[in-house]
DNA sequence: CGACTTTGACCCGCGC
DNA sequence: GCGCGGGTCAAAGTCG
């Protein structure tokens, strides 16, 4: 997973090789941040929690953090054994209505869909999958959605341990360079639910509906909308070029099979 | 029966 | 050195 990126990430990947019980914790592993608005707790949330994306994700842990009402959720990703991608949810102290996922490491393998698969036929966790008739938008209808929706955007904040300690995050540059055969109707998703950006832990908020988050950076999926909140994001104060690009390396390089360490 | 969640215990890093 | 807090393990239970 982890191999095919950049330099600094390669450091860490080498924490992460020897993620036994002695190293796995308080290591220097690069974390995502993504902030999500729910308009509920609805059933949709597998399990309540943490919004499904296309990846598996199994529960391993849950803790109570301290100062926070609500537990903190630890995943990992259950796709492909071996894969050392996690991520850890947990509302927001003061938003129960917001998930804050935090994901650390990053998927050795490709996504369950990737190019080359239907996504109509993912096994994996279908429930939060447009269906194909939702795959589809027009341009137009994009940006009039865009416009609706400048106020909730996804924000994919990223940062290291070191960098957290400098600037705590990083937002995530707009991957222009992204697929294009993105394209998703997010029709409803987000009408009537226009709620204001809220900053959380140096995050951006987006509503968080049927679409999640995570799949902004499985590019399994075709989706303009990603388009739209990475030109979006595009404008955010990004403190340091080299992270954000490498960031997005780590994420769009996902999806390039890469042979397990 | 396999995959997953729950939950308490354990381990370790960090701050004091 | 000690205690706290976060992260993970693993057994037991649940579900499809």
């Amino acid at each position: 997973m982890d191999d095919s990126l950049t330099p600094k990430w390669e450091s860490n990947v080498s924490d992460l090789k020897q993620e036994t019980q002695a190293s796995k914790r308080k290591k220097v592993v690069q974390k995502t941040v993504v902030t999500v608005k729910t308009r509920a707790n609805t059933g949709k949330l597998k399990h309540e929690g943490p919004p499904s994306d296309f990846w598996s994700w199994r529960k391993y842990g849950q803790k109570p953090i301290k100062g926070s009402p609500h537990p903190r959720g630890y995943y990992r990703c259950s796709t492909t054994k071996g894969c050392l991608a996690k991520k850890q949810v947990e509302r927001c102290r003061t938003d129960a209505s917001m998930l804050i996922i935090t994901y650390t490491s990053s998927h050795n393998h490709p996504g369950p869909d990737l190019h080359s698969t239907d996504l109509t036929q993912q096994p994996k966790e279908p429930q939060n999958l447009p269906t194909t008739q939702d795959l589809h938008i027009t341009p137009k209808q994009e940006r009039l959605q865009e416009q609706d929706e400048q106020q909730d955007q996804p924000t994919m904040v990223t940062s290291d341990d070191d960098n957290a300690k400098e600037d705590n995050f990083h937002y995530l540059q707009p991957p222009t360079s992204c697929p294009q055969d993105m394209i998703l109707n997010q029709e409803d998703p987000f009408t009537g639910n226009l709620e204001k950006t809220h900053e959380t832990m140096g995050s951006v908020v987006l509503n968080e509906e049927p679409l999640s988050y995570p799949q902004l950076m499985t590019f399994s999926t075709p989706k303009s909308e990603e388009n739209d909140f990475f030109d979006e994001l595009e404008e955010l104060p990004t403190s340091s070029s080299t992270l954000t690009s490498f960031t997005r390396c780590s994420f769009f390089d996902e999806r390039i099979p890469v042979a397990p360490s």
